[in-house]
DNA sequence: TTCGTCAAGAGGGGGA
DNA sequence: TCCCCCTCTTGACGAA
């Protein structure tokens, strides 16, 4: 903060960010309230008078003459555009800031107090939106990723499940699984002498021999 | 007519 | 108790 004159203080008799001058906004019949008039660039208050364009239309309203007026205020876009310049440079404003503001923009603080609320909560909202995008990619690349290990998983099963056959050389009939040694200068799985027949039932590997770079721990 | 945007009100919480 | 902020809501308005 420090340029476009934020640091400036300026005393308003009868003006704060919260004296309820919006409280007079609304009408009795519970409808808005106090809009400017169209051309929201016009003076509010001459040079002498410090008086915000919202008290004199409230005065308008109440000379029934309401009926005239837009009942919508919208910002014009160099009004817009300062206080995108002041939100830029802090997201919150002490109440000098917001006078000084509200003075540069001819509008009332609470205005501007409003104004920096709402622009906080559409902040706010749109960091939301892109945090609950960036999620529901990692959900999808996680879930993505999950499916290719849980298919790995049931390969890896599945050939657990059902050894190569490999035949003796002497008998010609085919070997049980716990025949099957390492071989620690080639790192190939050869076949050694079975022990028992009942021996072919499938142990737990401590060695899976068809993706010896991979561990077989993830069983 | 519907929908999105935005200024503003209402109400509640927290800090001094 | 007051002030400020946040959140939710309302109502006006413009665009499709």
């Amino acid at each position: 903060m420090g340029d476009h004159g934020l640091e400036l203080t300026i005393a308003v008799p009868g003006f704060s960010s919260s004296s309820g001058s919006e409280g007079g906004g609304c009408n009795t019949n519970g409808n808005n309230y106090n809009m400017r008039e169209l051309d929201i660039n016009q003076p509010a208050f001459g040079e002498d008078e410090m008086e915000f364009p919202m008290g004199s239309i409230e005065e308008e309203i109440d000379e029934g003459r309401e009926a005239q007026r837009p009942k919508k205020l919208r910002l014009s876009k160099e009004q817009s555009r300062l206080l995108e310049e002041s939100f830029r440079q802090n997201h919150t404003l002490n109440p000098k800031q917001k006078e000084a503001l509200a003075m540069k923009l001819k509008l009332r603080p609470r205005q501007v107090e409003v104004w920096f609320q709402n622009r906080r909560a559409r902040t706010k909202l749109k960091q939301t939106e892109m945090e609950c995008e960036y999620l529901k990619r990692c959900f999808g690349s996680l879930t993505e990723e999950n499916r290719r290990l849980q298919r790995e998983v049931e390969e890896l099963r599945a050939l657990r499940m059902a050894p190569p056959t490999v035949l003796s050389p002497h008998t010609h009939e085919p070997l049980p699984a716990s025949s099957f040694t390492m071989c620690p200068r080639c790192e190939r799985v050869t076949a050694a002498i079975p022990v028992r027949a009942s021996a072919a039932r499938p142990q737990p590997p401590t060695f899976s021999p068809f993706n010896p770079r991979r561990p077989s721990a993830a069983f």
